[in-house]
DNA sequence: TCAAAAACAGATTAAATTGTCTGATTAAAA
DNA sequence: TTTTAATCAGACAATTTAATCTGTTTTTGA
């Protein structure tokens, strides 16, 4: 069984839609999120450490300090966060598994999968956080 | 980094469109198969084992024995081999790996996603081995 | 000032996936 | 009949991914 994208990718997107649900520029602590999203504290608290490296989450240290977006959520798309992540291979590579793909040397479905993946990109590039505010909150429950 | 695959499915699908590639009934022995696929023969070995447990694949044991698909290729789809291998759970949970992910529990990507993998299923459903013989020959060079 | 609560760093463990090896069995061909 | 080449079964090893642990640093608030 495999699926789209890694535990981290997918909790790093939980965690970043978490975020952007609350209130803009509030802290929130690697307990709270895990807390809420029922996934490990430790793991996450390492991945929004690297989405901090790579500029799209802040931390404050200390007492009373967790993170925060680094951006205005209209700023920020789930492509971004998949990139920093997983980065984009996933977009690029062969979904058969032959290597050297292209099309002018094309794997027996790369014509179609390359439509269909085109869409999934264009999916979570085109909205951004704060489209997803109310569809998180109904999901999650309160926040 | 993440694929949609597993290496084994990978290998499963490559190795039975090299087979339907082929003449209909004719028998491939795993070390060719791992030849010319530039792929691992023990490893694709075991896979066909497996495939052959499916009722997707036969084999033949013995000297000049080997792999053959089990029923004509238009009668074998893509899905089929994916089902027989990852499994189908990657077409019904959720991308962004919430639990219990569902329309009226919907997480926020829910319904684009959904759009996209129904036309990724249909994709792998609708079209049969002997559809992709000359692309297979293109792509892999002569058999 | 001091205790508590947080990020952060890095090591370690656990689990899953991928790949290899050994030997047994089978069947064709020499 | 014997050698050879294949599947097959099961254990094993290596790698990658997921998760945990230990300790340090930082900052706030009592």
């Amino acid at each position: 069984m495999t699926v789209i994208f890694s535990k981290k990718c997918e909790y790093g997107l939980q965690a970043v839609l978490y975020m952007a649900a609350k209130e803009s520029g509030c802290v929130c602590p690697s307990e709270e999120i895990a807390r809420k999203l029922k996934i490990p504290k430790e793991f996450v608290s390492k991945i929004l450490q690297n989405l901090t490296d790579s500029g799209i989450v802040d931390s404050k240290k200390g007492k009373s300090g967790g993170f925060m977006l680094a951006k205005d959520p209209s700023k920020i798309r789930l492509i971004d966060i998949v990139a920093a992540i997983d980065g984009l291979d996933i977009f690029n590579s062969c979904v058969l598994g032959f290597p050297s793909c292209s099309p002018d040397k094309p794997c027996p479905v790369h014509h179609n999968w390359g439509e269909l993946r085109s869409k999934a990109y264009e999916m979570l590039a085109s909205e951004t956080l704060d489209k997803f505010k109310e569809k998180t909150i109904n999901k999650i429950g309160k926040i």
